[in-house]
DNA sequence: CTCTCCCT
């Protein structure tokens, strides 16, 4: 038997939880072979942490990259830094293009990122016509994702948008930061696929030496990792916190994670699986999200909950805004609205979209993405056809808001925030936040809130929520909530200390 | 008063 990993040297979460589970597995199966594929140098990594297992170089069918650094580093347009860097990036090369003139031969100037709609994307591979140049601006998408015939030139700025997640407050944010030198050798691969080619880093070769990462911090270490020890917990390994991980999580992201799953019920306090937790365990998504899945069966609305959850899972990307036409679908995005809160939005969007028959058309109208509906509708499929396995009938609350916000409550306890004089305090950590601007709350301002995630852009926004009332969180969770401390009088609003240590989890 | 690196 031969198990094969390939793209090893990406680090994704799920490459490296497959490292420690094989790791542990192969000490006991004499007959499996582990073959471990990586298209970066830094073989004795992977070497290393299967007992130095032994190396194989392929050499790769490349053409020559000259490289060429700059004297300074050199930045983009501050504008392009900031804010939507593909489309500003795209808008700066066309006005220059513009007046230039007739002094330049025609260049076509084509923007590439993953949530860019498919008939724009496709753009990219058509063939340049004769005396024309081709310019494609792109995310990391181009870095691995996707290959584009015929580039010879690279210019790579050394950075990356890159998720990063806090433990401590449970908030993630995406930021910009220089990319690592395995980054930047993927990169400038990219012109010598089809003949000799050129990269330009727009930076010194000092700082690719000295200031550069050699290769970029895996995922594992910076994501929430409640499904991550929500699954490993479910395949028996009971201890985490020395799992043996090729880069180990920091200890707050595992201790949160644990944290959290008891909080949900899913942990006893041993730090066990309970019922309920090997019932969570069987559906791929988040363990809050699972739980709201749950819960949908005792208020009798599964059905509501399960497009909810999908809607969920496809981030932010229903709503298509383009820039030209932002009056128009700030407009069709008004006609959706339902009171309650956004997870009711989205719920009304898919069941409109079901009506008209799953059109591509009706999309289109209503400037929804039908990419992203496509994939809420798989993700839907495939979550009521574990409903059997969970033992969760799909039944209808016809209409009736409250059951389903219950679920969502019960599912997102520990994401409640309230009013108070100073605007939105989190209940947990007391941590100022705000109503995303493309909430359908946000000019309502309902005292108690539940959000779906915490995002930090240019503030700590809750994006997605919904409106409950504060005598719900006892309902759903009383051994979490005490009646006195959600009292509208009591100025201190904690939850109930949770007496539980990381050992006794762990 | 926003603003999306990538994938399951």
């Amino acid at each position: 038997c031969v198990i094969i990993i390939d793209e090893a040297h990406e680090r994704t979460l799920h490459t490296d939880i497959l490292f420690g589970l094989i790791k542990d597995i192969a000490r006991f199966r004499s007959d499996l072979k582990v073959l471990v594929a990586s298209a970066t140098l830094d073989t004795e990594r992977f070497s290393c942490f299967f007992d130095d297992a032994p190396v194989f170089r392929i050499p790769g069918r490349r053409f020559p990259v000259d490289i060429f650094y700059t004297k300074v580093r050199l930045y983009l347009n501050p504008c392009v830094l900031v804010c939507e860097e593909i489309e500003a990036c795209c808008e700066l090369l066309q006005e220059r293009c513009r007046r230039l003139g007739s002094k330049i031969a025609e260049l076509l100037v084509l923007p590439i990122y993953a949530n860019l709609p498919s008939d724009m994307q496709a753009k990219i591979f058509n063939p340049t016509p004769p005396g024309a140049r081709k310019v494609v601006v792109a995310t990391n998408i181009a870095e691995t994702s996707l290959t584009i015939d015929g580039i010879i030139y690279v210019i790579d700025p050394g950075f990356c948008k890159q998720k990063s997640y806090n433990a401590r407050t449970g908030m993630e944010s995406l930021i910009v930061t220089p990319c690592s030198r395995a980054s930047a050798n993927q990169r400038a691969g990219r012109a010598g696929r089809v003949a000799a080619g050129k990269c330009f880093r727009l930076y010194t070769a000092w700082a690719y030496k000295h200031e550069m990462e050699e290769t970029t911090v895996p995922e594992i270490q910076r994501t929430n990792l409640g499904n991550v020890v929500l699954l490993l917990k479910s395949l028996g390994i009971n201890d985490l916190i020395h799992f043996d991980f090729m880069d180990p999580p920091p200890h707050e992201t595992l201790v949160l994670a644990l944290e959290q799953l008891y909080a949900l019920g899913a942990l006893n306090h041993l730090g066990e699986l309970t019922k309920l937790g090997r019932r969570m365990a069987e559906l791929p998504v988040d363990p809050m999200l699972s739980k709201m899945i749950l819960a949908s069966e005792q208020y009798k609305c599964s059905e509501e909950v399960l497009t909810i959850a999908a809607m969920l899972s496809v981030n932010n990307s229903i709503f298509y805004r383009p820039k030209d036409k932002v009056v128009h679908a700030d407009n069709a995005r008004m006609n959706f609205v339902v009171p309650g809160g956004d997870h009711l939005v989205l719920l009304n969007v898919y069941n409109q979209w079901v009506e008209s028959g799953y059109s591509t058309q009706w999309c289109y109208e209503n400037f929804i993405q039908f990419r992203s509906m496509r994939r809420a509708r798989d993700v839907r499929d495939q979550l009521e056809g574990l409903m059997d396995r969970i033992e969760v009938e799909v039944v209808s609350c016809q209409g009736d808001s409250v059951p389903v916000r219950k679920a969502v409550t019960a599912g997102y306890f520990y994401h409640t925030a309230r009013l108070s004089k100073g605007g939105y305090k989190t209940v947990k950590h007391q941590q100022t936040v705000y109503v995303h601007p493309n909430s359908s709350l946000f000019e309502e301002q309902p005292r108690w809130l539940i959000y779906h995630e915490l995002v930090f852009t240019t503030k700590e926004f809750m994006r997605q929520v919904i409106e409950i009332e504060s005598g719900w969180l006892l309902e759903v969770a009383p051994h979490y909530y005490k009646s006195k401390e959600l009292e509208d009088s009591s100025s201190k609003k904690m939850p109930r200390k949770q007496g539980k240590t990381k050992e006794e989890l762990g």
